[in-house]
DNA sequence: GGCTTTGTTTTATA
DNA sequence: GTATAAAACAAAGC
Protein backbone atom coordinates (compact mmCIF):
# COMPACT_ATOMS: atom_id res chain seq x y z
CA UNK A 1 0.00 0.00 0.00
CA UNK A 2 2.05 2.93 -1.11
CA UNK A 3 1.12 6.18 0.38
CA UNK A 4 3.49 9.17 0.67
CA UNK A 5 6.68 7.58 2.41
CA UNK A 6 6.63 4.87 0.07
CA UNK A 7 6.24 6.99 -2.99
CA UNK A 8 8.81 9.40 -2.00
CA UNK A 9 11.30 6.39 -0.77
CA UNK A 10 10.77 5.33 -4.14
CA UNK A 11 11.33 9.05 -5.74
CA UNK A 12 13.93 9.54 -4.04
CA UNK A 13 15.70 6.39 -5.25
CA UNK A 14 14.52 6.89 -8.93
CA UNK A 15 15.77 10.56 -9.21
CA UNK A 16 19.42 9.39 -8.38
CA UNK A 17 19.23 6.14 -10.46
CA UNK A 18 17.71 7.25 -13.84
CA UNK A 19 18.31 10.71 -14.71
CA UNK A 20 19.88 11.17 -18.27
CA UNK A 21 19.38 7.62 -18.88
CA UNK A 22 18.06 7.49 -22.73
CA UNK A 23 14.88 5.39 -23.08
CA UNK A 24 15.58 3.03 -25.64
CA UNK A 25 12.84 0.70 -25.96
CA UNK A 26 8.73 0.25 -23.84
CA UNK A 27 7.61 -3.42 -23.34
CA UNK A 28 3.84 -3.08 -22.95
CA UNK A 29 2.90 -6.48 -21.91
CA UNK A 30 -0.50 -5.38 -20.37
CA UNK A 31 -2.14 -2.32 -22.31
CA UNK A 32 -4.85 -1.79 -19.72
CA UNK A 33 -2.54 -0.50 -17.28
CA UNK A 34 -1.75 2.54 -19.56
CA UNK A 35 -4.73 4.57 -19.40
CA UNK A 36 -5.97 7.52 -22.19
CA UNK A 37 -2.97 6.61 -24.43
CA UNK A 38 -2.67 3.38 -26.72
CA UNK A 39 0.46 1.32 -27.00
CA UNK A 40 1.95 2.07 -29.87
CA UNK A 41 1.43 5.93 -28.70
CA UNK A 42 3.22 5.29 -25.47
CA UNK A 43 5.81 3.35 -26.91
CA UNK A 44 6.74 5.83 -29.60
CA UNK A 45 6.02 8.74 -27.41
CA UNK A 46 8.97 7.88 -25.23
CA UNK A 47 11.36 6.15 -27.67
CA UNK A 48 14.88 8.02 -27.24
CA UNK A 49 13.77 10.26 -24.57
CA UNK A 50 16.03 11.40 -21.95
CA UNK A 51 14.52 11.15 -18.33
CA UNK A 52 15.19 14.62 -16.77
CA UNK A 53 14.08 14.13 -13.24
CA UNK A 54 11.84 12.17 -10.69
CA UNK A 55 9.36 13.90 -8.85
CA UNK A 56 6.39 13.14 -6.39
CA UNK A 57 2.82 15.24 -6.00
CA UNK A 58 0.76 12.88 -2.77
CA UNK A 59 1.05 9.71 -4.13
CA UNK A 60 1.89 10.20 -7.30
CA UNK A 61 5.30 9.51 -9.39
CA UNK A 62 5.67 11.82 -12.07
CA UNK A 63 8.87 11.19 -14.18
CA UNK A 64 9.66 14.05 -16.44
CA UNK A 65 11.48 13.28 -19.77
CA UNK A 66 13.00 15.92 -22.23
CA UNK A 67 10.27 17.34 -24.79
CA UNK A 68 8.34 18.73 -22.39
CA UNK A 69 6.61 14.98 -21.46
CA UNK A 70 6.03 13.48 -17.90
CA UNK A 71 5.05 10.00 -16.96
CA UNK A 72 2.54 9.95 -14.17
CA UNK A 73 2.80 6.90 -12.26
CA UNK A 74 0.58 6.14 -9.45
CA UNK A 75 1.01 2.44 -7.79
CA UNK A 76 -2.41 1.97 -5.84
CA UNK A 77 -2.77 -1.34 -3.92
CA UNK A 78 0.28 -3.52 -5.32
CA UNK A 79 2.08 -1.36 -7.75
CA UNK A 80 5.77 -1.67 -7.84
CA UNK A 81 8.83 0.01 -9.47
CA UNK A 82 12.08 -2.15 -9.76
CA UNK A 83 15.45 -1.39 -10.92
CA UNK A 84 17.21 -4.03 -12.99
CA UNK A 85 19.54 -5.70 -15.93
CA UNK A 86 17.13 -5.50 -19.25
CA UNK A 87 17.84 -9.63 -19.43
CA UNK A 88 16.43 -9.91 -16.11
CA UNK A 89 13.59 -12.85 -15.72
CA UNK A 90 10.12 -11.38 -15.08
CA UNK A 91 7.08 -12.77 -13.97
CA UNK A 92 3.13 -12.38 -15.08
CA UNK A 93 2.87 -9.49 -12.47
CA UNK A 94 4.98 -7.53 -14.51
CA UNK A 95 3.35 -5.17 -17.08
CA UNK A 96 4.95 -2.29 -18.26
CA UNK A 97 9.21 -2.49 -19.17
CA UNK A 98 11.06 0.82 -19.64
CA UNK A 99 14.84 0.10 -21.43
CA UNK A 100 17.51 2.46 -21.43
CA UNK A 101 20.56 2.39 -23.59
CA UNK A 102 22.88 1.51 -20.76
CA UNK A 103 21.13 -2.22 -20.49
CA UNK A 104 19.12 -1.54 -17.31
CA UNK A 105 15.22 -1.10 -17.13
CA UNK A 106 12.34 -0.32 -14.97
CA UNK A 107 9.55 -2.83 -14.49
CA UNK A 108 6.36 -1.81 -13.90
CA UNK A 109 4.97 -5.16 -11.61
CA UNK A 110 1.50 -5.06 -10.64
CA UNK A 111 -0.50 -8.04 -8.87
CA UNK A 112 -3.94 -6.82 -8.52
CA UNK A 113 -3.25 -4.50 -11.17
CA UNK A 114 -5.19 -1.52 -9.99
CA UNK A 115 -2.45 0.87 -10.71
CA UNK A 116 -2.24 3.29 -13.69
CA UNK A 117 0.48 5.43 -16.01
CA UNK A 118 -0.10 8.68 -17.63
CA UNK A 119 1.78 9.94 -20.42
CA UNK A 120 0.91 13.87 -19.95
CA UNK A 121 2.93 16.99 -21.32
CA UNK A 122 4.79 18.68 -18.54
CA UNK A 123 3.12 22.04 -18.60
CA UNK A 124 -0.42 20.55 -18.41
CA UNK A 125 0.20 18.24 -15.28
CA UNK A 126 -0.97 21.24 -13.04
CA UNK A 127 -4.22 21.15 -14.57
CA UNK A 128 -4.18 17.19 -15.27
CA UNK A 129 -7.56 16.18 -12.30
CA UNK A 130 -5.47 13.82 -11.05
CA UNK A 131 -3.06 16.39 -9.55
CA UNK A 132 -5.46 19.36 -9.74
CA UNK A 133 -7.87 18.04 -6.94
CA UNK A 134 -5.30 17.34 -4.65
CA UNK A 135 -4.92 19.48 -1.25
CA UNK A 136 -1.80 20.35 0.63
CA UNK A 137 0.82 18.15 1.29
CA UNK A 138 1.21 17.22 4.95
CA UNK A 139 5.02 17.58 5.11
CA UNK A 140 4.90 21.37 3.57
CA UNK A 141 5.28 23.74 6.22
CA UNK A 142 2.36 26.20 5.04
CA UNK A 143 0.25 23.17 6.69
CA UNK A 144 -0.02 24.50 10.30
CA UNK A 145 -2.39 24.86 12.49
CA UNK A 146 -4.41 27.74 11.32
CA UNK A 147 -4.38 25.70 7.85
CA UNK A 148 -5.52 22.63 9.04
CA UNK A 149 -8.25 24.13 10.95
CA UNK A 150 -9.45 26.36 8.49
CA UNK A 151 -9.38 22.87 5.89
CA UNK A 152 -11.99 21.11 8.27
CA UNK A 153 -13.41 23.89 9.40
CA UNK A 154 -17.47 22.99 10.05
CA UNK A 155 -16.65 19.46 8.36
CA UNK A 156 -18.83 16.26 10.60
CA UNK A 157 -17.43 13.12 8.59
CA UNK A 158 -15.34 11.08 10.70
CA UNK A 159 -11.83 12.29 11.54
CA UNK A 160 -10.45 9.35 9.77
CA UNK A 161 -12.17 9.75 6.39
CA UNK A 162 -11.09 13.47 6.70
CA UNK A 163 -7.43 12.53 7.02
CA UNK A 164 -8.11 10.23 4.09
CA UNK A 165 -9.61 12.54 1.56
CA UNK A 166 -6.90 13.49 -0.91
CA UNK A 167 -8.49 16.78 -1.89
CA UNK A 168 -8.15 18.00 1.81
CA UNK A 169 -4.58 17.02 2.64
CA UNK A 170 -2.92 14.84 0.52
CA UNK A 171 -0.74 11.68 0.76
CA UNK A 172 -2.16 9.58 3.70
CA UNK A 173 -3.44 6.53 3.58
CA UNK A 174 -5.10 3.53 4.98
CA UNK A 175 -1.34 2.90 7.13
CA UNK A 176 -0.93 6.27 8.43
CA UNK A 177 -4.32 7.48 8.99
CA UNK A 178 -4.56 4.98 11.75
CA UNK A 179 -1.09 5.35 13.30
CA UNK A 180 -1.77 9.05 13.18
CA UNK A 181 -4.95 8.77 15.35
CA UNK A 182 -3.55 6.25 17.59
CA UNK A 183 -0.24 8.75 18.44
CA UNK A 184 -2.86 11.46 18.37
CA UNK A 185 -5.07 9.84 20.76
CA UNK A 186 -8.45 10.11 18.90
CA UNK A 187 -10.47 7.68 18.09
CA UNK A 188 -10.92 7.66 13.95
CA UNK A 189 -14.85 7.94 14.07
CA UNK A 190 -15.26 11.33 16.32
CA UNK A 191 -16.89 13.96 13.77
CA UNK A 192 -14.50 16.60 12.45
CA UNK A 193 -15.69 19.35 14.65
CA UNK A 194 -15.83 17.40 18.13
CA UNK A 195 -12.23 17.98 17.91
CA UNK A 196 -10.48 20.67 19.93
CA UNK A 197 -7.44 23.06 18.83
CA UNK A 198 -4.98 20.56 20.91
CA UNK A 199 -6.56 17.49 19.10
CA UNK A 200 -5.71 19.05 16.09
CA UNK A 201 -2.87 20.14 17.07
CA UNK A 202 -1.67 16.64 18.34
CA UNK A 203 -2.94 15.17 14.88
CA UNK A 204 -0.74 17.78 13.08
CA UNK A 205 2.30 16.93 15.14
CA UNK A 206 1.75 13.16 14.69
CA UNK A 207 1.23 13.46 10.81
CA UNK A 208 4.13 15.28 10.45
CA UNK A 209 6.23 13.56 12.74
CA UNK A 210 5.21 9.86 11.85
CA UNK A 211 5.53 10.31 8.17
CA UNK A 212 8.88 11.96 8.20
CA UNK A 213 10.51 8.85 10.14
CA UNK A 214 8.88 6.50 7.96
CA UNK A 215 10.61 8.28 4.96
CA UNK A 216 13.65 7.63 7.35
CA UNK A 217 12.76 4.14 6.93
CA UNK A 218 12.01 3.80 3.69
CA UNK A 219 8.51 3.33 4.38
CA UNK A 220 6.10 0.27 5.30
CA UNK A 221 6.28 -3.00 3.71
CA UNK A 222 3.69 -4.98 5.03
CA UNK A 223 2.98 -7.06 1.71
CA UNK A 224 4.16 -6.13 -1.33
CA UNK A 225 5.54 -2.72 -0.81
CA UNK A 226 9.29 -2.72 -2.38
CA UNK A 227 11.65 0.04 -3.13
CA UNK A 228 13.25 0.26 -6.86
CA UNK A 229 16.20 -2.23 -5.40
CA UNK A 230 13.72 -4.90 -4.15
CA UNK A 231 14.74 -3.54 -0.60
CA UNK A 232 11.64 -3.67 2.24
CA UNK A 233 10.53 -0.48 4.02
CA UNK A 234 11.44 -0.68 8.05
CA UNK A 235 8.96 1.50 9.12
CA UNK A 236 6.46 -2.08 9.86
CA UNK A 237 8.39 -2.59 13.20
CA UNK A 238 7.32 1.13 14.26
CA UNK A 239 3.86 0.41 13.36
CA UNK A 240 1.57 0.79 16.87
CA UNK A 241 -1.49 -0.18 15.79
CA UNK A 242 -2.00 -0.69 11.95
CA UNK A 243 -3.16 -4.82 11.42
CA UNK A 244 -1.92 -5.32 15.38
CA UNK A 245 -6.07 -6.41 15.85
CA UNK A 246 -5.68 -8.74 18.94
CA UNK A 247 -2.42 -7.79 19.92
CA UNK A 248 -1.47 -5.47 23.04
CA UNK A 249 -1.15 -1.93 22.75
CA UNK A 250 2.56 -0.15 23.59
CA UNK A 251 0.98 2.06 25.62
CA UNK A 252 -1.61 0.46 28.02
CA UNK A 253 -2.91 -2.80 28.77
CA UNK A 254 -5.77 -3.20 26.34
CA UNK A 255 -5.83 -5.17 23.34
CA UNK A 256 -5.97 -3.59 19.37
CA UNK A 257 -9.56 -3.73 18.35
CA UNK A 258 -10.53 -3.30 14.12
CA UNK A 259 -13.40 -1.76 13.01
CA UNK A 260 -14.72 -0.52 9.61
CA UNK A 261 -14.81 2.81 9.23
CA UNK A 262 -14.94 4.22 5.66
CA UNK A 263 -15.02 1.20 4.31
CA UNK A 264 -11.82 0.53 5.14
CA UNK A 265 -10.07 -1.82 8.22
CA UNK A 266 -8.99 0.61 10.84
CA UNK A 267 -7.10 -0.27 13.93
CA UNK A 268 -7.23 1.42 17.14
CA UNK A 269 -6.70 0.56 21.29
CA UNK A 270 -9.94 1.05 22.75
CA UNK A 271 -7.92 2.34 25.75
CA UNK A 272 -6.18 5.43 24.51
CA UNK A 273 -7.78 6.83 21.83
CA UNK A 274 -10.68 8.64 23.27
C1' DG B 1 -16.68 -18.93 -5.20
C1' DG B 2 -17.34 -15.49 -1.78
C1' DC B 3 -14.80 -12.43 0.85
C1' DT B 4 -11.06 -9.23 1.50
C1' DT B 5 -7.82 -5.77 0.19
C1' DT B 6 -7.09 0.07 -1.00
C1' DG B 7 -7.49 4.40 -3.41
C1' DT B 8 -10.56 6.70 -6.04
C1' DT B 9 -14.81 7.61 -8.47
C1' DT B 10 -19.64 7.39 -8.78
C1' DT B 11 -24.16 7.22 -6.97
C1' DA B 12 -27.49 7.81 -3.31
C1' DT B 13 -29.17 10.12 0.60
C1' DA B 14 -29.92 13.67 4.08
C1' DG C 1 -26.35 23.05 -3.78
C1' DT C 2 -23.61 20.78 -0.33
C1' DA C 3 -21.83 17.44 2.76
C1' DT C 4 -21.59 12.88 3.83
C1' DA C 5 -22.28 7.90 3.43
C1' DA C 6 -22.53 3.99 0.81
C1' DA C 7 -21.58 1.43 -3.15
C1' DA C 8 -18.92 0.38 -7.10
C1' DC C 9 -14.68 -0.57 -9.48
C1' DA C 10 -10.15 -2.24 -10.67
C1' DA C 11 -8.09 -7.88 -10.24
C1' DA C 12 -6.06 -11.45 -7.68
C1' DG C 13 -5.23 -14.38 -3.60
C1' DC C 14 -6.95 -17.31 -0.22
Amino acid sequence: MPELPEVETIKRQLDKIITKKKIKDVRVLYPKIIKGTRKEIFKKLLFGKEVKKVKRRAKLLIIEVNNDLSILIHLRMTGQILFKNQNEKFDQHTHVIIDFEDGKSLYYRDIRKFGSIKLIKSKEIFNHPEVKRLGVEPLEKSLNISKIKTLMNGKKAMVKSLLLRQDLISGLGNIYTDEILFEAGIFPKRSGDSLSDEDWQSILNAMKRILKKSIKEKGTTFRDYVGVDDGKGNYKSYLKVYQRAGKSCVNCTSHIKKIKVYGRGTYFCPFCQK
